[in-house]
DNA sequence: TTGATAACCTGAACATGTTCAAGATTTTGC
DNA sequence: GCAAAATCTTGAACATGTTCAGGTTATCAA
């Protein structure tokens, strides 16, 4: 009973810390929305959520840390999205299309908060840096998302690792083009999308040629080589 | 006579002004080479240059401007190292291999610097996003240099437009891998800089295929269609 | 219960990028 | 040569992200 008792009551603390985390970020979300990343300042975030300035240095080590959490929720939000999904009828494209478009979707309304996101992509010792280590947990989950769409596929497993990780670079790279994107509700991104997906299964077909066959083993040595899959090399052997 | 001396004057002034410039900027390299760009304050650069602190901000319109400012120099230079080349005897591939590789000597120790040039890339309206339009100019003289590369082949104008777009495109992500390079001298860069010329002017032998060909058209519809080759797309109606 | 430890929170102080009103210097029109 | 205009320079003041020494509250062992 006890044992309990402190169970609940451990459990309550650790909810009501969380609260305080998920005011401050909603807050500070909010606030974003409302007036833009640069006009909101942890003061501002502080007030709305009702503690004080050191408070937010608590939960988020800085400014941009919030909109990584953010970050984050949105990646928790897709897969779960994904997952709920019922694939089963669907090709590889209009699966790849569901995860292109649903990642959109969710990031619809807040693609100026986008930017922070990709602010220190060029600063490797950065934690915040899209491409480093401190952002590695939610890239691969990104990635999985996207492998998960392709695995159905049964395709070669080079073939299937250089077609997730390119997909992976082509949603970054939508990602950048739906930022800059002001055309009405971002449909330019939405058909750029398509037809990015177009080429891409049309050139999977092609991937069977001789060829073709040739420059992709070239491809993958080029990336194993520059050690841009390591994990994934290690799957390809496991696999082969 | 008098009109000449006014011109003399005028001349000195700029000059002055120039050098006043100039000893800014070179003061602020130096810094950040020496304690890197955050480390560096403003007041440091301004005691070193020997301004005042707000005599920097005439010149500068932020801290980061003074990287693309030195972004700016780096692209003269590049610029001017591959004209003075003789590229007469060489291969497509050999002119890119040398448009690459002078500008990873050309960075070679500012890697650290480099950080700042992508920082604003996911915020359209700053005027330093390297995507934006404030770094139109510069972008289109990297660009440029790609091109100067790519004619001599007297390729068809829209497979040579897709190239130069192409080639600057990975000349980016080229950039983005060095600066996370920690293997000596970055040679890893170098590899994969030789890997993706040697499958790149692979794959454009191939492009002339009727399959290869298709997809040619459909890529180069796509980026029309997403307006990622405006004044190029000019180019191309008017040389076909 | 109680003292100790950890978790959580406070707000003043700091560091630094940036602004700006005011002053100094140079150029220009006459 | 001189006044006005343009250019250049100054440094104090400001805004805001971040730190930190210290406080409060909750947890836990005895």
């Amino acid at each position: 009973m006890r044992y309990n008792l402190n169970m609940f009551k451990a459990e309550a603390k650790h909810v009501k810390s969380e609260q305080t985390r998920e005011e401050i970020l909603d807050s500070a979300l909010e606030l974003f929305r409302q007036h833009g990343f640069d006009a909101t300042t942890m003061r501002d975030i502080a007030v709305t959520a009702g503690v004080a300035l050191g408070a937010a240095y608590y939960y988020f080590a800085s400014k941009d840390a919030i909109v990584q959490a953010y970050y984050e929720k949105v990646q928790q939000e897709h897969t779960a999205r994904i997952r709920q999904m019922k694939m089963d009828g669907l090709s590889l494209r209009q699966r790849l299309a569901a995860v292109f478009y649903s990642k959109l979707d969710i990031l619809e309304n807040d693609r100026k908060l986008l930017g922070a996101i990709f602010r220190y992509s060029g600063e490797p010792a950065h934690p915040l840096s899209c491409l480093g280590p401190g952002t590695r947990v939610v890239r691969e989950q990104s990635m999985q998302v996207i492998a998960d769409a392709v695995t159905p596929e049964a395709l070669p497993a080079d073939l299937q690792l250089l077609l997730t990780l390119g997909l992976w670079a082509l949603q970054m790279g939508v990602l950048i083009y739906f930022i800059y994107d002001d055309s009405p509700q971002q449909q330019r991104t939405r058909r750029l999308v398509d037809g990015a997906l177009e080429i891409t299964t049309f050139l999977l077909r092609l991937a069977r040629f001789p060829l073709l066959g040739f420059a992709r083993k070239k491809v993958l040595a080029l990336l194993d080589e520059a050690g841009l899959l390591p994990q994934l090399n290690h799957a390809l052997e496991a696999h082969s």
